[in-house]
DNA sequence: CAGCATACGTCAGCGTTGTTGACATTCCAA
DNA sequence: TTGGAATGTCAACAACGCTGACGTATGCTG
C-alpha cells in the first residue's frame, strides 16, 4: 500500500475517517472478536453432544419462552430442517418442551425444562463473563458506540428482530 | 423476569450499567450483526465453489502477502488439514501462489495472483460497503467505542494478531 | 363443505468446514 | 548426523447449513 493520502475507495465521501484501512480494521476486529465471543460456550459444548446451533436455540427459547417454531426459524435464519434436527435432540434429551398451541393448534410453543434452563445458564454465564469484562474494560461510552455500530450493521429484518427482543424485557 | 432493581449476576460490581439484560443485548447484537457482516460475501461466494473459509484465507493473504502457512494457521485458528483443503483448491484454481521460502526452504510463502486479487477485491468491496454504511450511520465516536469493545472481547492471542496486522500498514 | 394455505415434522441427499489420527517428506540446526 | 520443525496428504468423522419432496394436522375462506 502506497504512502501519502489515505485511500478511500468510495470517492466523494466527505467523512475522512472512513478510509479503506479503517474499514478493514473494523472487518478484522469483527472476525477476531466473534471468535472470542463464541469461544467459551463452544468449549463447554465440545464435551457434550451439542454444538453452537443448540446454544442458539436454547438461548432464544429462554429469551422468549413459548415462542413458536416459525418464530424461532425467523430469528435464527436457518431452514426448518436444520432447526428441526437441533430441536429434536433437545426435546428427546428433555431440555426443551414442545406444547401444542391453544389458539392455533398447528403451532408448537417451545419452553425450556429445568434441565434446559440449567444448560442455558451455564452457557450464558460463560458468554456473559467475557462480555462483562469487555464492557467493563471499555467503559459505558464505548459500549454505547459498540451497540450503535452493531445495530447499523444488521440486515433490516434482523434489526427488527433485535428490537423486538429488546422490547420484550426492557 | 421480575421487575424492580436491575439484575446483576456478578454481585459486588459497582458498575450499574452492566446488568444481565445489558449483557444479553450485547450478546444478541453480536449474533445479529455478525450475520449481516458475513451476508454479502456469502451471497457472492454461494455461486462459486467457495465458502467463507476461502474468503478468510484470501483476505489474510492479501493483507499480509508472503505470509507462511503456519502464520496463516495461527491467524485463522484452524487445523492445518482444514486450511490445506481450502488452500489447495485456491492454488489449483490459480488464485493463490505458493512459493518456497528463501531463508527457510521448508516454509511456503503465500501470494495472491491477479485473479486472486480480483476475487479479494470483489468480496471485500461488498463487506466494506456494509461496514462503511454502518460506520457512517453510527458516527466516529461510536466507531471508536465499537473498536474498543471488540478488541476487549478478543482472546489474548487474537488481540496480538490483530495488533500486528494493524501495525502492518498504519 | 370443499379447497387452499399454513405450521410442522421428516426422509434423503449433499456441500462446506471444522475435527483427530497417522504418516511421508523436506530441511534447518544442534 | 540426527532430532524436530514445517509442510503436505490420506482417511474418517461430526456439526450444521442447504434443497427437494412428502405427509399430516389444522385453520381459513369462499
Amino acid at each position: 500500500m502506497a504512502e501519502g493520502r489515505p485511500v478511500n475507495s468510495y470517492s466523494g465521501e466527505n467523512l475522512l475517517f472512513l478510509t479503506d484501512e479503517q474499514l478493514r480494521q473494523g472487518i478484522e476486529a469483527m472476525f477476531f472478536a466473534y471468535r472470542g465471543f463464541t469461544a467459551d460456550p463452544d468449549r463447554i459444548l465440545a464435551g457434550m453432544a451439542y454444538g453452537r446451533a443448540h446454544h442458539r436455540a436454547v438461548h432464544f427459547i429462554n429469551r422468549a419462552p413459548g415462542t413458536t417454531v416459525n418464530n424461532l426459524l425467523n430469528i435464527l435464519g436457518v431452514t426448518k430442517q436444520s432447526l428441526n434436527r437441533v430441536l429434536r435432540t433437545l426435546i428427546e434429551d428433555g431440555l426443551v418442551e414442545s406444547k401444542v398451541g391453544k389458539a392455533d393448534r398447528r403451532e408448537r410453543h417451545l419452553f425450556l425444562t429445568d434441565e434446559g434452563k440449567a444448560l442455558e445458564q451455564t452457557l450464558s454465564d460463560a458468554q456473559r463473563a467475557r462480555m462483562r469484562m469487555a464492557f467493563r474494560d471499555a467503559g459505558p461510552d464505548a459500549v454505547a458506540g459498540f451497540r450503535t455500530v452493531l445495530e447499523a450493521m444488521m440486515d433490516k429484518d434482523m434489526r427488527r428482530a433485535f428490537a423486538q427482543l429488546r422490547g420484550n424485557t426492557t
